[in-house]
DNA sequence: TTGAAAGCGATACCAC
DNA sequence: GTGGTATCGCTTTCAA
């Protein structure tokens, strides 16, 4: 492979005036850098990225922290926050390197160490539950680090998500506006930041409303979600509303509804959270709570190189969320 | 940060009996070795990536090549290759590195020489239509490559995909086999090698059966495909079995029907492709041909480290295919 | 404007 | 067993 040395000496100038050249430096003359370049190209030349960043010790790469569990439905969002990261970073010139939560592990060294040596500008988490000790370290250092759908502080960081209070509060507004009463909600695991707040949400509005809080503890799993919202049907049949702190959950719900033989909406209502293509695939459509997850990637690289450039950043930046109404919630026509 | 003079320094002894002790060479003193693994972990100390490539020229990462354009339910699947690759990766002690397929572009350089200055063993590509000629001098060269659902064939490559031509045959007997007669394929572009196999088979069982071809060409989008499939129906009544080439598509041909009032399957049949989650959402389930992404991604890293290697491998490896029957198709029960 | 030379942080060969 | 040292490919002063 050619080095920097051989289109030096092809070029018949020093190495150094090569990498000024093809670094764009202004300090070398306009005949001798169109000589280098044309070497260059001609030897389809490439500086050895190792090498650049032993010498320059330039940090030009994004970590991307993700879980890499299973896969379905569920996590279409992840490539929303995949390609969004990406392309922010392509754009401004990065790279981005995508980690599962055990890569970092199995290298059993702290995150900051990680860092260090994968001379990563600073990492984008997201879809780390548990707080392990190593995240606190690497929060309390001065690593940018950026954290999706989760409640960190630390010295260098920002949090990432919608107001999933807010949000959840606003589907119950629009329920109670619609004529129902007896509003569910299908709650994802409390310690799950994302649902905690959605169930907050629900709480606050359900108080306002004076309303009798219904929750159906639920992990984050279509068939979980089904099985216990058939039940509870059974138990309640005369509930009228159901919100699912996410869309496979709604989905859940709705077939759970559908195989009882009950009407949707005009027996119950769902509405779900996220806006997952699949809300608009099934029939009925499911109204949900849109979630920019696109946005969601790039705002967290934006502010990840906001953070590490030393300008001003919020400790929590919170990004638009949207109600979408389509087919599955509608006024409530049952007699109580 | 701490280098590896550091650690030599505090443990009292040269760096190169420190990269050795790090390294697991036995060609040092065990009190030594644990003195120094000591320090080490004391100062918390972790090898700069750089500086270990540079100077060991150890591949170590698999390059991976995706389309980073949308997304939706339909790209589901990329989230099982890429855990699959991971998996593989990890489990072997390498490390993987995404690259959308313009990130090569923005470097406006050679793949081969991407591979080489970013230390890459080779890429598992996927998502490439357009053959562009730096794919082909790529495939020419020494640097292993796999590619996923393609057609290409080099000096160091290897192609992974189930057999869709096979599967594509398989389907149309069982709905022959179900008394199905006019049986409508939704195809994908004629250019995607996994739509064109499936394409082939279609056709090649029709003929098979001697019975008329109705194709309708498409792009892999659920809405033209309930588009098209909706004109289909008004025009064609009497088609009973419509047979989309990916799970998307099937949900389109699924709604038209349900929303032109025919039922499923009763009076139309539909089989998909892919398994994706969806076909288990919606209702009725969809029938379709399962393809196992994960292990997709598992055999393309795979093979490509057997590439790597020296060892034998086939240009074209076959995945198992599996025809899951769900809700959506049954016997054929109307006149003709 | 150009180039010589000193690193960057590891590895690995070769004496000792 | 251990350590000195050349080396990997590039960047970056600093002189010339």
């Amino acid at each position: 492979m050619k080095t920097i040395n051989d289109i030096a000496k092809a070029a018949g100038v020093s190495p150094a005036s090569v990498s000024k050249a093809l670094n764009g430096y202004k300090n070398v003359n306009e005949k001798t850098r169109e000589k280098i370049l044309r070497i260059a190209e001609m030897y389809d030349y490439f500086p050895n990225r190792s090498a650049v960043q032993l010498a320059s010790k330039a940090e030009d790469t994004i970590g991307l922290i993700m879980p890499m569990v299973s896969y379905n439905a569920s996590y279409e969002y992840l490539l929303g926050i995949i390609s969004g990261v990406y392309n922010f970073a392509e754009a401004a010139g990065f790279r981005v390197a995508i980690f599962t939560s055990n890569t970092v592990e199995n290298y059993n060294k702290s995150y900051v160490q990680f860092c260090h040596s994968n001379n990563l500008i600073g990492m984008v988490i997201h879809g780390l539950d548990n707080i392990d000790p190593q995240i606190m370290r690497l929060v309390e250092s001065e690593i940018p680090s950026v954290f999706i759908d989760s409640d960190i502080e630390g010295k260098k960081t920002c949090v990432v998500s919608v107001n999933n209070e807010l949000a959840g509060e606003n589907v119950v507004d629009v329920l109670v506006g619609l004529g129902h009463r007896h509003i569910v909600f299908v709650a994802g695991p409390d310690y799950v930041s994302a649902a905690h707040g959605r169930l907050a949400g629900y709480r606050r509005a359900i108080l306002k409303h004076n309303l009798e809080a219904r929750v159906i503890p639920t992990r984050f799993f279509y068939q979980e979600a089904y099985d216990k919202s058939k039940d509870y049907i059974l138990e309640n049949p005369e509930a009228t509303a159901f919100f699912c702190a996410s869309d496979i959950m709604a989905v859940g719900a709705l077939n759970a509804c559908l195989d009882l033989k009950y009407r949707v909406p005009d027996d119950i209502s769902i509405i779900g959270f996220d806006d997952l293509s699949i809300t608009q695939y099934v029939r009925p459509q499911i109204s949900t709570v849109r979630q920019d997850f696109y946005q969601m990637g790039r705002k967290s690289a934006e502010l990840l190189l906001d953070i590490r450039n030393g300008v001003e950043t919020p400790k929590r930046h919170y990004l638009d969320h949207e109600l979408i109404f389509r087919q599955s919630a509608a006024r409530n026509i049952r007699e109580r």
